[in-house]
DNA sequence: TGTACATCAGTGAACGCGCGTTCACTGATGTAC
DNA sequence: TGTACATCAGTGAACGCGCGTTCACTGATGTAC
């Protein structure tokens, strides 16, 4: 019917979203035009309105999007790793590699988007998708930890994701500065160090066999 | 020689700053104009240039005096704690607060500006301020841990500021869902509790001689 | 102390620009016969 | 299979709005004498 055939139509309506995913995640949703996101795509402003209602609703899709690539990349980890421990350790890594630092790099959405988020408009609908994958990121982390009764630790896992958004935001922030890579590192090695993560007296039986890394490290959290 | 006398112009200056430093805040950088300080102050934004030589200078000096005010509430728990462990918990506290996840409260600079600065253009001047303003917290942290030489561990300062900055933050991103008051809590328990609080072989004798509190909570990090 | 005058903080209209969204139009695609 | 035609994805100009900044103007303040 148009003049592009219904499956290019359907590409297009992928690329969009997958370009909205990483443009908003790299610049910001204020930062991000209509027009830039169907540039990317190679196409004009005007025909963004024959996929999308608003703008809006492409930030929600976006957002959607962006968490469901987390999290297969999240679910890789742990299909990569032998233990509950070190799939926990190893998404530690990835989401704290030095390579994050650079706040152009689109990252993980609940680091990205956060602040958009908190701002958006009572009833936007990329609250509803950030809440979403937020909680799916916790429930994850969750049954990747262990406390000593054997059930995941919801609170431990809350924890963690707070952290792990707080040092990637940081080092973002004052990327260009030595601060930078120091937030990054010791929060990298506070998450994967398997000595006495927060509690060694609960740790479990699975990350006693694990080989002790880092054991050099020093002090606690206050 | 103006309108308003010399005096009323230096104290037009202060109202302006503080109007950006918390509206900023509350905001964001992009969602708050000229227009919106200076009708916060009480006056019309074209007089705005009498005092300032352009927003992004504005913002520079908003951010400069939030980390002066939150350097002066810092001191002020510091001041009336009893020990070093003390006031590192009762700045967790104040931090985490449960009306601070309301994401129009102005709170720390650190967490509401994060983004804004990440994103601002290369060599705005909002960056050094925010760098200045995290390094002097990251030292006052570091100041108030101590780890089994006594030495301060900055690396574990670290790590508690982006903990409790990414708990509020993720606090305010989920604001009215159930969510939110969970991660808020489980990260000042985490931030508070006396017990292990990352490995308890190095608590320094200071906090030996503190009160279990929370005992019933369970868990680590992971 | 009193007077004349230069100063400049503040006003409000205007400029230039950019953004989200709309709309008349295009023309290849898909479909009905 | 071939033909006529309705459809609608995409184009690009335009609309309405808002923002940062500029500027001519105002008039009380501060100062020089």
């Amino acid at each position: 019917m148009p003049r592009v055939s219904r499956a290019e139509s359907e590409a297009h309506h992928r690329a969009i979203e997958a370009a909205a995913s990483r443009l908003f995640r790299e610049r910001g949703l204020h930062a991000v035009t209509v027009a830039d996101v169907m540039a990317d795509v190679g196409l004009t402003h005007g025909g963004f309105y024959a996929h999308y209602p608003s703008k809006d609703a492409l930030a929600a899709a976006a957002c959607e999007a962006a968490f469901a690539q987390s999290a297969l990349k999240w679910q890789r980890r742990v299909g990569e790793a032998a233990t509950k421990g070190e799939a926990s350790r190893a998404i530690a890594e990835g989401y704290l590699r030095p390579a994050n630092a650079d706040p152009t790099t689109a990252t993980c959405p609940t680091a990205t988007l956060v602040t958009d988020v908190a701002r958006a408009a009572e009833g936007h609908p990329i609250q509803a998708a950030y809440v979403a994958g937020v909680r799916q990121q916790i429930e994850t982390l969750t049954h990747l930890g262990t406390s000593g009764d054997g059930r995941g630790d919801r609170a431990a896992a809350c924890v963690r994701l707070a952290t792990m958004m707080g040092a990637l935001l940081l080092a973002r922030a004052t990327h260009g500065d030595a601060l930078s890579a120091e937030i990054l590192e010791a929060t990298r090695a506070h998450l994967t160090d398997d000595i006495a993560p927060v509690r060694p007296a609960r740790r479990s039986r699975e990350q006693k066999t694990l080989p002790r890394r880092r054991a050099g490290r020093a002090g606690g959290v206050r």
